[in-house]
DNA sequence: TTTGCTAATTATCTTTTGTTAATCCTTGAG
DNA sequence: CTCAAGGATTAACAAAAGATAATTAGCAAA
């Protein structure tokens, strides 16, 4: 059976892939799936593996120094999650990446990819697509630390994330704006008051 | 004569560059002077130059809402300066890239260097390079917003440029800490008391 | 339905930050 | 040397955030 999923995914890996590229690089990736709390990678994994989510939600996060999981990111639907720390930095992976969903995933060695590469130069743009995107939303990030409060970081936090509202807690989303879960919740009913 | 502290700047652009690789690049590098107070590039640029400062200091700033300068970042010696609206994302810069001291620095065109590139293939693993080090940079600053509270955040700075300190005015500094100077200060006195 | 678990909210208190304005310091121009 | 300008510090107060604990809400398993 065709697994148009697949070819979909495939398709939104960059801007102007055609139909060859997509059959190429079709035929070299897998599928894989995760159950909710799995991890696609741990901290100190040197994993090459690439994975593109179709379905479910990956979350990052880091053990601080009293113990506690700080969450990083969460990664959904058509985005890439990669072990940026081996394939970036040839380091060990210093974030456990654990599905808060269960995950279906497209894979695809970054090694093996790179063959492909290689092979079809047309896909060197395109990796250099999915690079400058990773940069870009860093970019972003840093930014929004640097102008904004975090009320303001929250409501462009739901803005630029409409989706992942209701299907990440609330505390992830406050690690990730770099304030408390309690400190969250003032500010989400400071705002409610505001809208009334 | 023969112009070594830009043949030392070139060697710093990269990991394993051999003399070839010097070679070529020095001689399609021009260099450019700038004043205090002038702008490498201004918002609203699409200029596709790219710098590498060998001697002074850079700042990006943007204006916010109420008409003030947010300081984004500092660059010094060694480093790239490029306009990564422009190069990354096609974009007008949203910066400003500012002077704060007379900046020396070796110039080259951005297509210009991508035809060299194309030239001599060695130098591409190059330039991902040079894109690795300003992701792995951006993503441990979003890190320090996440994992470390103002305070250490700064320690953090002091450390991670230890040269920067006497050379950049601390108010920009506590921009690029997402703070204000004034608590930027009062976080100084804390430090400064507590070594006591 | 009850029980138990976890997240979210609320409460209380402490600490820190933001804001505004005044004062102090340093430095460079005249 | 004096003065002007900008940066840094300090002060005073309001607002927000952190820490801790208690309470509430939602939900799934027994």
């Amino acid at each position: 059976m065709i697994d148009f999923s697949k070819i979909k995914s495939i398709y939104k890996l960059g801007r102007n892939l055609d139909l060859s590229d997509v059959q190429v690089l079709f035929s070299a990736a897998g599928k894989k799936s995760f159950d909710q709390g799995d991890c696609l990678f741990r901290q100190g994994s040197k994993s090459r593996m690439v994975y593109l989510i179709t379905k479910g939600l990956v979350r990052t996060f880091k053990i601080n120094e009293r113990g506690e999981e700080i969450s990083i990111k969460v990664f959904s639907e058509y985005q890439i999650v990669a072990n940026v720390h081996a394939l970036m930095f040839d380091q060990e992976s210093e974030y456990n990446y654990e599905c808060m969903e269960a995950v279906s995933a497209i894979c695809l060695d970054y090694d093996q990819l790179q063959q492909i590469i290689d092979k079809h130069p047309k896909l060197e743009k395109n990796r250099k697509y999915i690079l400058q995107r990773l940069l870009k939303e860093s970019i972003q990030r840093v930014e929004s630390f640097v102008l904004l409060n975090p009320e303001e970081r929250y409501l462009k936090f739901i803005e630029d994330n409409p989706g992942l509202m209701n299907r990440v807690p609330n505390k992830y989303i406050a690690n990730m704006l770099g304030i408390t879960p309690v400190s969250l919740s003032r500010i989400r009913k400071r705002i409610a008051e505001k809208k009334r």
